[in-house]
DNA sequence: CGCAATCCCGGACAGGGTGTCCATTATCAT
DNA sequence: ATGATAATGGACACCCTGTCCGGGATTGCG
């Protein structure tokens, strides 16, 4: 049985992660001092420092829950009409039906301001899942292989952006329908144009 | 004419700049601090301050550089065969020949470690650039212009990023036409198709 | 109950970076 | 020569970082 005395660690690790985020979405990653986020999460320094390296490993460890919430996601509720499992980029559709889904949490993210860091930050963990759960049968050069990924990151990216700074009023559906069509028209001519 | 004593001033914003340079081929932007830059430079602590706000306005200052230099050589030298004035996407293929033909330039950016807020500096640079040189007349909503955009800075980035780290022997006419290629294999479906 | 393990806390510390101010010196224009 | 503009070193107050330690609180277990 879990002991109650790692949850009483788990505990402070989640408050501490709740914090970050609560103050990204307020004032942006860089701004960010250690000190602000123990203030926010009513944690002592050093109990801060016995969790975590720093301020970027607080921030890693959260992108990592975020990761495997997301493959947990795309396991779980598996075939969607159109993000289907055994299209080759299923995962990607996957991928952003949840993050339609759960806006705001992407937001919080995307965008908060002053977000340089953490923009790039994002950028990386989403081009490293996508990278792993692409296909490995695309094309034969790696060149391809790698700017497919940065497409389909710039895509979601920019996507969620518009919508969220230009249409908010759009229905996530449509959003997604969005993204979906962007990525096919985009990406048709550069893969093997499979099935589509 | 221009006052001698401007010139001094100029000269020591120039020596800060290289300095700058210089420091992030080897460092990366992050790991630098301004004690660094003036040392580097051998310039005085509040002489770096009667020039620059701090780190990043120097950064800023510097692409705002590149930036004037790259319009510059884009009107200077008009027409190459395949980046003509008149195709829609010319200035964006015009900056990758630049960035193909000074290579090194773009590497110490690009390439530097830690580039993380280097990296997503220069993304926000590029798509100012692109943005405000793409002929007004590509779709109606607004949403395909920020994703051409999007689209043309990440084949930029990707396209370098590949040359450097993986196909470093390659010819900067040949990566030039890997660019081409993909920017107008992918976003032929997104735009007009015009001509191609 | 009592002991040990585990976690949390506050405070203190050295080290380094930042941005500002000022008095002083060097360089240039006329 | 003289006033204007630049550059300088040094000092200062402030904030942030990581680390360390002693003590207090909670939990597991005999």
């Amino acid at each position: 049985m879990p002991r109650e005395i790692d949850r009483r660690a788990a505990r402070t690790r989640r408050a501490l992660h709740q914090a970050l985020l609560t103050l990204m979405l307020r004032k942006g990653y860089e701004a960010l001092s250690v000190q602000d986020i123990i203030d926010e999460a009513d944690v002592g320094r050093s109990t801060f420092y016995a969790h975590f390296t720093g301020k970027e490993d607080l921030l890693r460890s959260g992108f990592q829950l975020l990761r495997e919430e997301l493959k947990e996601a795309h396991s779980a509720v598996p075939a969607t009409a159109a993000a289907s499992h055994d299209h080759p980029l299923g995962f990607s559709m996957a991928m952003f039906e949840h993050a339609a889904r759960y806006a705001d949490h992407y937001r919080t993210m995307i965008g908060g301001r002053g977000g340089a860091v953490t923009e790039n930050e994002i950028r990386l963990i989403l081009a490293e899942m996508v990278r792993q759960e692409l296909p490995p049968t695309l094309e034969g050069d790696t060149m391809p292989r790698d700017f497919v990924v940065q497409f389909i990151v710039g895509a979601f990216l920019t996507t969620l952006n518009w919508w969220f700074e230009r249409k908010p009023g759009l229905l996530p559906s449509e959003v997604d329908a969005m993204f979906r069509g962007l990525v096919l028209d985009g990406l048709s001519p550069l893969i093997g144009d499979q099935r589509r």
